[in-house]
DNA sequence: TGGCGCGGAGAACGGTCGTTCTCTACGATA
DNA sequence: TATCGTAGAGAACGACCGTTCTCCGCGCCA
């Protein structure tokens, strides 16, 4: 197992555990086991907890926009189908939430980093909106990739908490009225 | 310093420290030092840190409940009320999120009781929108009340992560176009 | 073949955690 | 006043944390 695999290894596992049982819930012998990679190896890679964290969320990022931008892309390409992608997360085995907003609450106050990524991460969807939200007839897209980017968070929340992956579909149906409202009336 | 006192104490310092650093990031140790109640009474009013969780999140959720309904009684006890108080508290000094939403990211996978709580606390927000939506001319009270609870949720999330105030305006300003919009058009 | 460097397994270290135990001082009662 | 129950201060305990160190065995070059 060379350098470049042992990094993957560790951040699925990282990605695995860090999502299910929070960044302070699993000790670097869970991941050292759950990857099968050493620890001399594993401290080569990432030379320590932190920066594993960090390397887990930036990557979680990046792949989570990317299966987003892929689904709404072969989808119509517009806002709605943004909703229709976050039913199928929701529905997956094991989803908890948003993984920036669980670490945010989590690690927010005490690592800069951390609420740093969050940042980031929330201000990138809302980027990704507001392309979506460009393309349409609408005087104002900036707000109403903010507002429908506020319906995504608040969907997200809910599903995780109640297990309920309706909670897509109520955030689609006011989507729908926001975007139908927001094109100008003749 | 009699047992209700001390419990007092307890609940103060705990409701700090847990959602200033999460529950796993606060040490029984830094509870009794910040409230001032011995080790021992400590153990005698919460027998465990988990109770003292527990106790934390069902106070915390009876006073921010009652927090935002008596603001709103006092603002003309209409919907768009819930945005203005979600503002005053957005903009207080160590706002970090929703207390329910980061208790259940970091121990919800692995304590049923935070996860109860979590949810339970949303649906007593839900059952307050539905009395709100239910007082106005519409025919879907319940789905208006699903949708404002979206919004709240995601404003919630996104003020506290970009620690801007603004995302109350934001959830306002589609809070009030789904308002008007549910209302029969003649 | 013999030395050598590298990687893996896991012991070890210092620290912190939740919880319990010990010891001491005090205040009420007979 | 002598005794007893209680409460506080903090030591102690066992477990676990992130990280480093030690040791051993295996593959490579002379």
């Amino acid at each position: 197992m060379d350098q470049q695999e042992a990094t993957a290894r560790l951040l699925d596992a990282a990605e695995a555990e860090f999502y299910e049982h929070g960044v302070r819930g699993v000790g670097m012998d869970v991941i050292r086991g759950r990857s099968g990679v050493s620890l001399k190896r594993m401290y080569q890679c990432f030379p320590s907890k932190d920066s594993l964290v960090e390397a887990y969320l930036e990557r979680r990022d990046e792949r989570w926009r990317r299966s987003l931008a892929d689904y709404v892309a072969t989808h119509g390409d517009e806002p709605l189908a943004v909703f229709d992608w976050l039913r199928t997360w929701f529905a997956e085995p094991g989803f908890r939430g948003c993984a920036f907003v669980n670490s945010f609450g989590e690690l927010g106050a005490d690592s800069p980093a951390v609420a740093a990524a969050a940042r980031r991460h929330k201000d990138a969807v809302r980027d990704y909106l507001r392309t979506l939200t460009g393309r349409l007839d609408v005087p104002d897209p900036d707000r109403l990739a903010e507002q429908l980017l506020t319906l995504v968070e608040g969907a997200i929340a809910l599903a995780a908490i109640r297990a309920d992956p309706g909670a897509a579909r109520t955030a689609r149906a006011a989507a729908e009225t926001l975007l139908t409202t927001a094109r100008p009336h003749p």
